[in-house]
DNA sequence: GGAATTAATTGATTTATATCAATTGTATTC
DNA sequence: GAATACAATTGATATAAATCAATTAATTCC
């Protein structure tokens, strides 16, 4: 087992034992002794806001763990339509395990900080550690079924519903982590929002101002909105 | 490693090895003697048409290997809408694995037969072959990557679009296979193509009509179709 | 802190697809 | 093999969301 990539010698020990979010990741499965050799195997790397960490069809070599910030992974078609695939928070992890080519392009939202893994390598250390293997498995198959619900909402849900569930989802993610529930924060613009539910920035912006008018929602600020009525949210999300 | 379902005991070491769709399999990567192992925490199990495997938040306790025909995988709303999550065939798996319940419900097209293991001895059987852990790993990374594609199509094709890749992708799965890619068969009914791709069954009809009119492609019969300009179809699908 | 730029909202109109309805085609059954 | 049931197509109309366009709100930057 030896690492590739080399960041100063000092903190080679300390950064995993260190990382702040290391109980949401996928490398929550091991322990000290193993961290101190998963820390070599790894290796940090930062982004600002706008920067792309690979793109569709690059050839995938790395697999990415978010510290810190947020990332859009996305698919783009020829005549410029946009589907973003999601919006990733720190914990998630990101890349393709074992294809040859990325599957989405990648993004940071701000300024972003990743704990970068070659595939291979990462590929070799799952022999030894089926732990990690069934961790990641675990993980991405987690991940499948979130992607699953999401056809569903693309397929079936109008554009009513599939805001109501956008803000439903939102809320969760915070609960997940710890924090309160109300207010939520919308990291992303109008357009992004539209872009990841197939819709327009319109009918986006349109969807919005009803569930203001009808007060399920209160607008704070165009990026702030407090959830007024969740359980009349939940209805109408019909999920 | 204990097998709680046992079949005749006669057929134990050789079911694995007589498997005719193990090339296509997740257990592909096991040899001999691991596979006369996986024989005996397996068991095989029949469905007939329309026939329900598991119903959508039933308690996950199995995961399935089809060994003989198709499956459709969905998800139900209330008040009745549907969303077909994929159409499977021979050595695709389905079932979830490590989640609480099952995120879809799974209904045999046509006879069924499939491989039947408990998850929680797979799960074991995982801790000492991290071979297995890294190939449900390697099929469960790409099923996700199937669905993300999926999420771009549902979220930003329109229907002629969505007809067409759907199209490709059935000729190419036929490839895959070693079968010939032309004429394609269409196993479902309409009214599946189209709760499978989040349009109604009379815009599949038309669309269909359309590639007829336009001679992109040719009715056999309505469950039988010819592919003449594959090229074309390639272009309208964006993909 | 005001001008310039960008983001979000709201309005008017168009359009793709759904819905409602009728017809044609294809299996199934006695 | 006619009668019945079911599946698929085609037509007319309605509607949700897109598009085009203008306005208002929020940032950015000298």
């Amino acid at each position: 087992m030896t690492a590739v990539y080399l960041a100063d010698n000092k903190d080679y020990k300390t950064r995993c034992s260190l990382c702040k979010i290391r109980s949401y990741s996928f490398c929550r499965c091991l322990n000290d002794d193993q961290l101190e050799i998963f820390s070599k195997v790894s290796f940090e790397k930062k982004f600002t806001d706008k920067e792309n960490i690979f793109l569709q069809n690059d050839p995938s070599t790395h697999l990415y763990n978010i510290t810190e910030g947020n990332v859009k992974i996305y698919q783009l078609l020829d005549d410029g339509r946009i589907q973003i695939i999601g919006f990733l928070y720190p914990g998630d992890f990101f890349g393709t395990y074992k294809n040859n080519k990325y599957n989405y392009s990648a993004e940071a939202i701000g300024n972003l900080r990743v704990c970068v893994f070659d595939q291979r390598i990462l590929d070799k250390y799952m022999d030894q550690n089926p732990i990690l293997a069934k961790e990641l498995l675990n993980q991405t198959s987690y991940e499948l079924t979130l992607a699953q619900d999401r056809m569903t909402v693309m397929g079936r849900l109008n554009a009513i519903e599939k805001i109501a569930i956008f803000f439903i989802n939102i809320s969760n993610q915070r609960k997940r982590i710890g924090w309160q529930s109300n207010p939520i924060s919308l990291s992303m613009a109008r357009q992004d929002i539209a872009d990841y539910l197939g819709l327009t920035i319109e009918t986006v912006s349109r969807e919005i101002s009803k569930l203001k008018t009808s007060n399920i929602i209160k607008i704070i600020s165009s990026k702030q909105l407090f959830i007024n009525d969740i359980e009349k949210l939940k209805q109408i999300s019909k999920l």
